[in-house]
DNA sequence: CATGATTGGATAGTGCCACTTTCCAACACT
DNA sequence: AGTGTTGGAAAGTGGCACTATCCAATCATG
């Protein structure tokens, strides 16, 4: 398959598969003769998944070619790349460090912590990119006034915890590693869009039942 | 207050404020003189609004101002003004369309149809911005070959519904409607974090479980 | 009261980043 | 032979969230 043909089947326009080729995002295809190269199927798999981590996932570039060298890396162990973008996704959201006032970030660590423990949640501490983007995001709310409750979040714990399972269930379906690893990587950042949907449509129900007439 | 002890409280460049102010994302101070403005706490808490908004949401500026607006139109239901985040927030995702192949949009707004019929949901229907925005992951999902178990969403929903539940609860909580209604907009945008951390953490955890050693 | 700092506001500029455009030499097809 | 296409490199574009510069009016201080 030439150039020409990815773009079509996969509506991605040539600029932008030489933009990442150029930016390491996409492998070369096999050089056929000075001018022409041959890809295959998994350029358009590769291509699909970096178009849903840019485009839906919302990394950036850079971002995204660490995960996806992750997902390569065989040296990694099977976890390390299921992990890829649970680790590499949550950019560092600026703290957006107040001068003045109690830092929120300290109390939120601490309540992430206890969070954690009480989950029985060992594989990823505070710290982990994940951790610190929870705690993050505990301190916004109190910054804002909102406090977060435990019990509250320990809920919502519990369901992530469920569906991880479904999540996972569902990798093992797949038949050989590389796979299991490309799915997640999509999963992870795909799932998030289906979620925050469903999670406003269940606001604007419940807000109905309550409010409306 | 002055512009300046505004910008120091809330850590906001004085340069910014006055963008927001220039937008209409902030509204303009009580004038005292020709150059001088009076602000007040409601104007940090509006300013703390737009920058969770902003940064944490990652909403454009024009969206949040529409959200702002619905915010303080007193002439809309409060079922309206609590789901004003829930129905901007959704930007249109550009549903990548492929030239080729069949039409997964089509698809999945049948999927999301079956599904809020069978959840028993009906304020807000395939069409209104959520129900599109889920439209559209689902077909994304579909297009990278992931196909979507409606038993899985429907029991992701029926949790979204329980903190739904939960944070209507809290919203109630909350003494005038005013409040209320700019905290239903601050905790749809500022939750999603924490649940997308909790929903990685879990993987994490239960990847670990599974694969580690 | 003189004078320098500060204020709010208008205008134009900056930096980042994901692409896009342009150009080119080497092919492939007819 | 001639026309179109290919992959690749380099420079350009557009959008957007700020940010720097100016300005005239006003405030604060000696």
């Amino acid at each position: 398959m030439r150039m020409a043909q990815v773009s079509e089947h996969s509506g991605v326009p040539i600029a932008t598969i030489k933009f990442y080729l150029r930016e390491g995002l996409l492998p070369r295809g096999r050089r056929i003769s000075t001018t022409q190269a041959e890809y295959g199927e998994e350029h358009l798999r590769r291509l699909r998944l970096i178009r849903a981590l840019i485009q839906v996932g919302r990394m950036p570039v850079a971002t995204a070619r660490e995960v996806l060298a992750a997902v390569d890396d065989e040296s990694l162990s099977q976890h390390q790349r299921l992990g890829a973008a649970a680790w590499a996704l949550p950019g560092p959201v600026p703290p957006e460090q107040d001068g003045s006032g109690p830092d929120e970030t300290e109390q939120a660590r601490r309540e992430v912590s206890a969070l954690l423990a009480r989950l029985g949640w060992q594989a990823a501490g505070p710290d982990s990119p994940p951790g610190q983007a929870l705690t993050a995001a505990v301190a916004t709310l109190a910054r804002l006034g909102y406090p977060c409750d435990a019990d509250h979040l320990a809920l919502c714990a519990r369901a992530a915890e469920r569906t991880a399972e479904a999540e996972l269930d569902l990798l093992e379906s797949f038949p050989d590693r590389a796979a299991q690893v490309e799915a997640s990587v999509a999963l992870t950042v795909l799932y998030e869009p289906v979620l925050l949907s469903l999670r406003r449509l269940a606001h604007v129900e419940e807000s109905a039942r309550r409010f409306e007439d």
